[in-house]
DNA sequence: GCCGGATTAGGGATTTTCCCTACTGCAGCT
DNA sequence: AGCTGCAGTAGGGAAAATCCCTAATCCGGC
């Protein structure tokens, strides 16, 4: 039998090491190719041709948001298990959504990243434990957001905007910042979150933990 | 020569075994011991007296800064490494005044990690150099027992609003959460701004990046 | 007993944000 | 060429949130 041949985009060094190392000792899962952001697995990936795509969710450049929905696309043959630190049944459903085949945790054991790894493989798909009730439950719960998403992606201006916004920022400060008018700023936000279907601060804030935006310095 | 004997401190368990078996490989470095949040960190610290605490700045019950603080007072033989996604000036600020003998970034390669645990077990202190040019001033004094860390603690109900604030909330969203008036929560952001020297809300958001308070669901 | 800190809260002024509208430039489609 | 859509810019006025000052209660410590 073949081994299974695994891509990892993660953007930390030292993390991305611990991985290679952890599915290095196992005897049928091969380690092809890394990346440190998501543009790059997205070139390794169509270069590579991996059976599963590791996925960090918040990674520079492009989040594994976008690159799995980019994958799942252009790839469709490639799975993507995500990997991330995140429980909240938002992020699971967004990603279940852009095409992930799995979502596993980084507080989750590695004997059970190394299962999600295999079931992903021979075609199944894999939920945490820790998060797989959100997803039956969570559907009929959230039924107020309507089937939502599929929203437009917010522009660059907007997206700047907003992740100004998770860091803190007023619109005053953001538009001293970025030498707009209060008012600019103002229409950016609103038109970023109508795009997002976004209903407040507090999912600008999701986002952006989502999108990777308040990692960097 | 004896070997490093090495204290991990990290949150997410797949991260933590990968460091473990980056640090099995070396033979001069011995992992004995490891700790999933900031509180079982200084009790196994305690215990065990470790040459170097491998710390993440981000962790629960306890985040890394809080616990590197504890740790240089009660056991000051202990070398603390912080190991940390950010490499923002006023983190590294605080972690070197709360006691901590180096500061590695994630970002960095795994020999740099080395390279630091080995350093600071000599006793020495080791800054990642992609920060390290950041701490010109003779910040760092070293006096090493406390000098100016102060500004006091903010009470528990201070620290949770504080939370909120950064997670996205609004004060009235706060006060209907926590089942307390609009002015009361106010009263809480302010003496908690305060204590901490915050001027605006843009300080609230590092300051929850630094606790770790935005990576739990 | 008195003092300081934690927790609770109100009044009033100020600042920020929200909602609606509007113009420009550019790209694509008819 | 004309139309349509969207990014980017911005204003006016209403609504909401925040800020500053004051103040009560309770509690533990000197």
């Amino acid at each position: 039998m073949d081994k299974v041949r695994v891509l990892i985009a993660e953007d930390h060094l030292t993390v991305r090491e611990g991985l290679k190392l952890i599915l290095k000792a196992q005897p049928d899962i091969e380690v092809i190719g890394e990346a440190s952001d998501g543009r790059s697995a997205i070139e390794q990936a169509k270069e590579l041709n991996p059976d599963v795509v590791l996925m960090d969710v918040s990674m520079p450049l492009l989040n594994g948001l976008k690159a799995t929905q980019e994958l799942s696309t252009c790839c469709p043959d490639v799975k993507v298990l995500t990997l991330t630190r995140h429980k909240d049944e938002g992020y699971l459903q967004q990603l279940l959504r852009a095409g992930a085949a799995g979502y596993v945790l980084k507080q989750s054991p590695p004997a059970e990243l190394l299962h999600a790894i295999r079931s992903v493989a021979a075609g199944g798909q894999y939920l945490d434990p820790a998060v797989v009730g959100k997803v039956v439950g969570g559907y009929v719960a959230h039924a107020k957001n309507k089937g939502v998403v599929a929203k437009s992606e917010p522009s660059e201006r907007e997206s700047q905007v907003l992740r100004l916004i998770a860091l803190g920022y007023s619109n005053k400060e953001i538009a001293t910042q970025l030498e707009l008018s209060v008012k600019t700023v103002e229409v950016h936000k609103a038109n970023g979150m109508r795009k997002l279907g976004m209903g407040g601060r507090i999912d600008i804030v999701r986002y952006a933990i989502l999108q990777g935006w308040l990692h960097e310095s």
